[in-house]
DNA sequence: ACTGTCGTGGGTAACGTTGCCCAAATGTTT
DNA sequence: AAACATTTGGGCAACGTTACCCACGACAGT
């Protein structure tokens, strides 16, 4: 039954004392403020050392700084975010911010209420990922917060913004089609059941520049897209609907990896084989993609970069919110792997 | 360049003054506490609503309170991980609490890190998963703030814990395999650098049932453990290493799906066919496996319910720090799909 | 010697919330 | 009618940190 005491936390003022120092003294050397001597900042640490202190996040929160972003990930399941990630922390290993994941946002509600909750939190910054929120909102909350927009395709003047070229991406994997001598190429897009922001999304955007690249290719006429989620269900429901088509497409292209796992389930189940009877494409090149089994044709968009971005971003607006907000767009490349080939000759 | 004012947020204050109360009064409305009239709750809601008032997680940390959970993930990469999470937001859905999730902690040093962090910020209590730092820091830990162990095989007075019967699953591959006829089974396991805490975990428990159960079969001679991570990179590697022996396992149990995946790409490299030539299996029953193209055999360990679980317990412990410590043991079940079957006939 | 500047350090008042206590009003028992 | 319990609401002092000021001494330029 030994229960450890509940010992009281070490504060900056115990450091103040062991140190024979003001609480303003320690306080200045925590942040390289102005004002301290080399005698004093070497008095502080080894204070700090001994007692093992460190600065409470609330009291700080109250005053200023958190020293804490937060990153909105649409949906934690989909092997492309991770990545986003992983660009995120490796741009902060050297700074002193902590990054914590809002998981669990479906629908604008939820969206909204995981923002506030950050807000709330008083995070020094966020980082939102493919957000379904309107424009306005959004502006409202970077005027609260130091914000960075992914993947969305719309400049805002205090937000900033990080995006993949979707248009240049979905017509990649349109040209790579025809060019192998497919005609009837379908599409499985994302489609939010609460459509404010549409235009704006990257879902929407592949989903149109899939349109503009088949018409480029005079293929007007067999434009075809379902509208689903881009999920595994979403794929699979997806393709289940084109492959009943009575002059089923002769190849799909999912707007997303995990869309496309999806889309291969459908095909498989309908006993066609990939790429013989039927030619598969996706989106985001998540290790998903390149595992041996699946050997998925797919877009790669560079997620570790976007997320990379985004961590440069926010830590120089978080430095000068008054910045003129910045618009990086990505370019990405086809990664064709063996999904897809020329179509079966009739 | 019209920017949006920097507008001083809401505060109780506000509310007060608004409601025509004192700022206790809406405190304790907030709170639920004792002592309001419904008369007076009326008021404050509605005070709340008109304003828009959001309290500050930083001000009540410094108090209490913060509702906030932090939970901490080994991989994001790993697709079991998402899993847990579900089933703990799913188990918070109704509460007041929110989830945050820190990422990114590769090695003790960088665990001890997070956990800091999390401390730091106030968080009201943490689940850790599969946390490699020594038990004694664990428990060290757990005196500070409400803590819930998952996937360590070790019972703490003062943490709970949620595990799965990692012997029992690991068992049930084994029994699998043997039954189909197959007795070179080899095991890829994820073997931490830093080893302090061995022994209690779940991979070094897989192993160990692995172990017991090749015994029981009388396969002492056929035991094969390979030590790796659960990556895709560690089950290819490991992989290989088994491929090159010169009388190959006829069929290969990889600690994890994300594992397996490596193995299944090093399968195919090698020109074999699953399960042709070798049979392989995974653990987690991660959405992966059940993917069409893939078809793996995996033991289910009920992420979501572990999730649940370990939310629920952490909740009990918060309301009741020094309640007595639960631990929830798990039955795992296997999937039994198409990557086994009976070894080749020579 | 007298003023001004700079480098160094400290005092103090917030920041927004809640726990503890007390006061007044109301109800209940003797 | 007096004594007592209960309900309802408020005042006040923290919680730990930092921004803003001011004080002191040293030193340079007049």
């Amino acid at each position: 039954m030994a229960r450890p005491v509940q010992q009281r936390r070490v504060t900056i003022v115990d450091v103040a004392r062991h140190a024979q120092v003001s609480t303003t003294a320690v306080s200045k050397v925590l942040r390289n403020a102005y004002g301290t001597s080399p005698a004093m900042q070497q008095k502080v640490h080894q204070a700090i050392a001994d007692l093992g202190y460190r600065p409470s996040a609330a009291a700080r929160g109250l005053r200023g700084q958190t020293y804490t972003l937060g990153v909105m990930v649409p949906d934690i399941a989909n092997p492309f975010f991770p990545e986003i990630l992983n660009g995120v922390t490796a741009s902060l290993r050297d700074s002193s911010y902590q990054v914590l994941l809002a998981p669990g946002c479906a629908g604008e509600q939820a969206e909204a209420r995981t923002i506030e909750s950050m807000i709330d939190r008083s995070m020094d910054g966020i980082i939102l990922i493919a957000p379904i929120s309107p424009r306005a909102h959004l502006e409202h909350v970077a005027g609260i917060i130091p914000t960075v927009i992914v993947g969305r395709h719309a400049r805002s003047a205090i937000y900033d913004t990080v995006a993949d070229d979707d248009i240049a991406g979905a017509a990649l994997v349109v040209d790579h089609l025809v060019e192998l001598g497919h005609r009837r190429i379908a599409h499985v897009e994302h489609l939010e059941t609460e459509p404010s922001c549409i235009e704006e999304m990257p879902n929407m955007i592949r989903a149109e520049g899939y349109r503009r690249a088949m018409r480029r290719h005079g293929l007007d006429a067999e434009i075809d897209v379902v509208s689903r989620t881009y999920t595994r269900e979403g794929g699979y429901t997806g393709a289940r609907e084109l492959l009943e088509r009575p002059n089923r497409p002769t190849a799909i292209f999912a707007g997303a990896d995990i869309a496309a796992m999806g889309v291969l389930d459908a095909v498989a189940e309908a006993g066609l084989s990939v790429p013989g009877d039927i030619s598969v494409a996706g989106y985001d090149n998540t290790t998903f993609a390149s595992f041996s089994q699946v050997s998925l044709t797919s877009v790669d968009q560079a997620g570790w970069q976007i997320g990379a971005d985004a961590a440069r971003l926010l830590l120089e607006r978080i430095a000068d919110r008054s910045r003129r907000s910045a618009q990086v767009k990505l370019s990405p490349t086809l990664v064709v792997r063996t999904t897809t080939a020329p179509p079966p000759t009739p």
